[in-house]
DNA sequence: GTCATTGCAAAGCATTTGCAAGTCG
DNA sequence: CGACTTGCAAATGCTTTGCAATGAC
């Protein structure tokens, strides 16, 4: 994760490291508040911009998933930064990792599987139509 | 729709009846601004907090699906509630409904069918997880 | 020494809320 | 009439940005 930052000619600040490290670390999927917080004892000069500007980083260059949420902040995933299905929970907000193929009986597997009372999936492909594509080859608006 | 915002005892107010009927007709998935926006003209005392506290009580009661962005403000889905899978385009913004089943062959079938360049995917299961389904039957987060 | 990066504070935006006035049933 | 809705404006909360100071290489 480090060398890629590298080879991209990026710098590798205290901060940029420190955000690296939780984001390598955790298992969960935390918002950039968390990050910021986990990092306070340690880094207590680390501003929570430069969080951002982190993420944003790290996004452009495909190290971290980004799931964006409406109601609060969006969670950031290091560990795993291929796009790949989550288990929300509408109470607590807890995230979870899931491994599945089939779309149809999935709802149900995964009530079965993980005893949560699944209510509604969101599933969305991100790309380029062929007028983007053409019109630019190569930029993205996000 | 319009029975179904009646029989839970909600009021039938030119503003409510305005927002179902860009709703019902829109093929496309508006955010709350271009609702209000679409109605200036005809409803020109029409509030923006209104088109939000409309939609607000449709994802309640189920009519509308709510499509969270981050960048930006988020898309409302009235013509199929049900969730489902939607194409993005990165580029341009645009949003398009999907009919498909399998979840692995499905990029590579939807860049062939539909011309985009598929870059990522995002598929999120929403439920109760089996602690807060016990703490509280029946309230939800969000 | 340069130029990317930081921190701070202010700005931006979509969305929500408090509350008085209006109105559906 | 009484309760639900509206509209306005202010408030919220996350994220971004401008800019001078800092520090990586």
């Amino acid at each position: 994760m480090v060398a890629r930052l590298r080879e991209r000619g990026y710098r590798m600040t205290p901060q940029r490291l420190a955000v690296l490290r939780v984001l390598a670390r955790s298992e969960g999927h935390p918002s950039a508040e968390q990050i910021y917080q986990q990092l306070q004892p340690e880094y207590p000069m680390l501003s929570l911009a430069t969080v951002y500007k982190t993420l944003e980083t790290l996004k452009e260059i495909g190290e971290v998933l980004e799931l964006e949420f409406r109601d609060g902040s969006n969670r950031y995933d290091g560990a795993t930064p291929r796009p790949h299905p989550h288990l929300v929970c509408t109470g607590c907000g807890r995230i979870e990792d899931l491994d599945v193929r089939d779309l149809d009986t999935l709802a149900l597997e995964i009530s079965r599987r993980t005893g949560y009372a699944v209510l509604r999936h969101r599933l969305d492909f991100y790309g380029l139509c062929p007028a983007c594509q053409s019109r630019s080859a190569g930029w993205t608006m996000n």
